[in-house]
DNA sequence: GCAAGGATATCG
DNA sequence: GATATCCTTGCA
């Protein structure tokens, strides 16, 4: 179990930084289907990151889920880290709020990879499932430009929709960044 | 600061 | 069918 930290938004086939830039293809067909679903798509040849399907049918967009905090199980997460192929040599010393801070650690963590697209994340019956928090005090939101899409041309590139709970330990990143 | 590593989308 | 690129990470 753990809380989502930070997360990016893409939206539409104009977003030049989407995976839907270029028209529906066999790898983002979900993000056209109904929302709440599962988009798991590997980066770089070695990593899995996780999103959430948004919008009717029809409009592909998704929110990448960048970090999660621990929140139960987090020895299980760090079992999980450890059996990734490209686990460091420090991972079992790795503290526990860091299992999974970065869209790549979320998914060693959680034990996720592409078959895992496609399943109903709104479904509690589901192997992984989203949940609504106790209302508590509303957290400290920041919106930054987003990871990693330097390909794309403004105003996609700069436009500010990574969201990430300030100063939160468990955001990915250098601590300077946080 | 950069290599690892393979799938993806596009080009020929 | 070949190739440039990629919503990243861990180590030098």
């Amino acid at each position: 179990v753990g809380r989502i930290v930070e997360v990016e938004a893409y939206i539409g086939e104009d977003d030049g930084a989407s995976h839907a830039r270029f028209g529906r293809t066999a790898r983002n067909a979900v993000m056209y289907g109904p929302p709440g679903i599962a988009y798991v798509y590997r980066v770089y040849g070695m990593y899995d990151c996780l999103n959430v399907v948004t919008e009717p049918v029809g409009r592909p967009a998704a929110v990448l889920v960048r970090a999660v905090e621990p929140l139960e199980g987090a020895e299980l997460m760090r079992v999980a880290r450890i059996a990734h192929p490209r686990a460091g040599a420090r991972t079992d010393r790795l503290p526990a709020m860091r299992l999974a801070s970065g869209p790549g650690l979320v998914c060693a963590a959680f034990g996720l990879d592409r078959a895992d697209t496609g399943l109903d994340l709104c479904d509690a019956s589901s192997p992984v499932h989203l949940e609504v928090p106790p209302l508590g005090d509303a957290p400290d939101v920041i919106a930054t430009a987003r990871i990693g899409v330097a390909y794309a041309a403004p105003p996609w590139r700069d436009a500010p929709w990574r969201f990430a709970v300030r100063g939160h330990p468990s955001v990915s990143g250098p601590r300077a960044a946080r």
